[in-house]
DNA sequence: TTTGACTCCGTACCATGGTACGGATGATAT
DNA sequence: ATATCATCCGTACCATGGTACGGAGTCAAA
């Protein structure tokens, strides 16, 4: 395995050098083993980064985050506490996938309603997705 | 339709007044005609207002869902440049989608794992779910 | 061995998305 | 009609998630 410095880390995972900083002080990264004084990191590192970075773009704030990293990596933890977890994660999930859905559907309604006259258009209502019946007649 | 104040919107939307005027002054939400002094709102203001709190959990910024709430109701935009801005943003949220499924798949196998080793379950690294391959043997 | 690039660390500053406060005015119930 | 409550508006402040800066130390190639 490759030495790979903060400089390096960051540009594998697409941030910058003080995000890293950043992430290590909130505790979402590890502070990695010095050999000397400049220290080293892993792909693992990277990967948690790049994890990270698409959380965040799916929704969860840094907190979540750390928790869905930490879910199975706290010692003392019985695997049935794990496993609550990691299910009450799941729900909150399908719920988002499940909220994604219902803009998708909103906004291929839409996709049809530029086919058809201005005024369908004008009237559609994206907003509409979390209240009412959506069906597409395309 | 009754008349709505600003405290009954908020109420019905689930948020704190001021935010419903910072949102206006965002322009994500209009500025209500006022018959007096004192401003009227309707059923489509709180039907925006949860828009937006949907919309922020799927990891949206206000900027964005501002589009999204404009696609079609700015005025001298051709319907075949609705539909393009549409499509690009039902691509977003499909590309969205498919990452939740992926953190969910992840979730999935990890919540198997707690039933198999400890071994398992602490060698598990939910973060893996963006690069490389997973496959639930459950 | 010096020069240039990179690291470390602390502190300051920034944008986004609100939240709180306070005074003036307006509405409503008794 | 007056007490109470909400609205309006401006401004200040707040938390989250970074980003920038500056000084000091370190490493590696020429």
């Amino acid at each position: 395995m490759e030495k790979i410095t903060i400089g390096k880390l960051a540009e594998m995972a697409g941030v910058g050098v003080e995000t890293v900083r950043f992430y290590q002080r909130k505790e979402l990264l590890r502070e990695p083993k010095s050999d000397g004084t400049v220290r080293t990191y892993n792909n693992e590192d990277a990967q948690k980064i790049i994890f990270i970075k698409k959380a965040q773009e799916l929704g969860f704030s840094l907190a979540e985050i750390k928790e869905l990293l930490e879910l199975n990596t706290k010692p003392r933890k019985t695997c049935a506490s794990v496993k609550q977890k990691t299910i009450d994660k799941l729900t909150e999930i399908e719920a988002k996938i499940a909220d994604l859905q219902k803009i998708k559907s909103s906004l291929e309604k839409l996709a049809c309603a530029c086919d058809e006259s201005q005024d369908q258009l004008r009237q559609f209502k994206v907003q509409e997705c979390f209240s009412v019946g959506l069906e597409c007649k395309c």
